[in-house]
DNA sequence: ATGAAACATGAATCAGTATTCATGTTTGTC
DNA sequence: GACAAACATGAATACTGATTCATGTTTCAT
């Protein structure tokens, strides 16, 4: 992810308590987790540090051993949903040479993945309330990560010209909207139909 | 919005409270709107009765003799959001016959009201969280205007063959998108090259 | 084996804030 | 101009829930 040096480029946070055990390591992650499903499920502000701490089997106290605040656990958490959609993502389309199919696999991986963890995405949503810095950074690195292949895409001729931030902002859009079906409107079409029709759309647009 | 019977019909919410004098409707209204201002600005939880009364200047108590609950209000928001934003873009394509120039000056009325609403844009996002119900019947009426539209253009051939569910969420996801980056992002991108390159997407894909 | 650091506990603190209510004030009608 | 309904007030209520802390328990390097 290189990207300009920016005001927004101050780190986000500094894991203030990294536990120096493997117990400590463990109960980290169980805290970690059960705030992933707690407030996946209920919200940020309906998940208290109650809910999280007994849904995670530890007492309250222990959560404020890792972390400093509940805004910080939530913070962490969309900061590791960034890393793995990224991560899946580059995963899947790593060995595609073409632009067109490598932006369609990318779309399935995506769609599969928020497929698989709901909570995750319905999070990151949220972030916009609860966190903006970290909302703005999500969707920033996902933006980086999507311009450069547009434009060495375009260069090469295996696309058309145009705006890369216009259309990486688009196709996040559509990305999401998709996604959005299937998590939030619970949609019953199947991912490989979604993809083949959005990709006749990214592909080749609605002119007849 | 004419649209098949479904468990969603039960209306949302009876106003309970309809003021009977002119006063009354006065402070209402003064009240709406300053819950406009503030939960634009602070977010659903972060505003309190208590700012939003002082915005409004009235006291504490006169907020429930309009509003049964907190909820009430936003929900009341997110509703008028959605009428206001489907007034505002078909009073703008209503006397255009071609679907493609329809789509483009459409997405351009989306932004423009956008632009100029950043506070109720905001408060749909939330309503994911806050008023799920909201949330959901806000997009399903916005997608129920659309589909038919696009079915129609394919039948008459003003523009290709294609799923009109998923390219009614994929438009809608572009539109969003774009708005959020006026309103979140904060680009300088003037409107109307938003709207030309991703009308070019829209029209002829990204296929060489 | 042992002492210090790390980890864990859960009851108490502390602040905020949605909602109610008893008491005025204004408006419009007769 | 008086009466009832409508509107307005703001202090009091009632509750939730984040954070702290004094007190144990476990781990592990020596």
């Amino acid at each position: 992810m290189n990207r300009p040096a920016s005001t927004l480029d101050v780190p986000l946070k500094t894991p203030f308590n990294q536990p120096k055990t493997a117990r400590g390591e463990a109960t980290r992650k169980a805290i970690l987790s059960a705030a992933e499903r707690v407030i996946g499920a209920r919200g940020y502000n309906d998940a208290s540090i109650g809910h999280i701490t007994s849904e995670a089997g530890v007492a309250q106290g222990t959560f404020y051993i890792y972390f400093k605040t509940k805004e910080e656990v939530f913070s962490e958490l969309v900061l590791e949903m960034g890393r793995l959609v990224r991560h899946t993502i580059s995963e899947a389309t790593q060995d595609i040479e073409d632009r067109l199919s490598a932006e369609k696999e990318g779309l399935r991986a995506f769609l599969e993945f928020v497929q698989a963890h709901p909570d995750l995405y319905r999070i990151v949503q949220e972030a916009l309330f609860v966190d903006p810095r970290a909302y703005r950074e999500y969707y920033e690195a996902f933006a980086d990560g999507y311009r450069p292949g547009l434009v060495d895409a375009a260069a090469s001729g295996q696309i058309s010209a145009g705006d890369p931030d216009t259309r990486a902002w688009a196709l996040m859009g559509i990305a999401r909207a998709l996604g959005e079906q299937l998590v939030v409107f619970e949609t019953k079409t199947p991912i490989s139909e979604l993809v083949e029709s959005a990709y006749d759309l990214i592909a080749n647009g609605i002119k007849p």
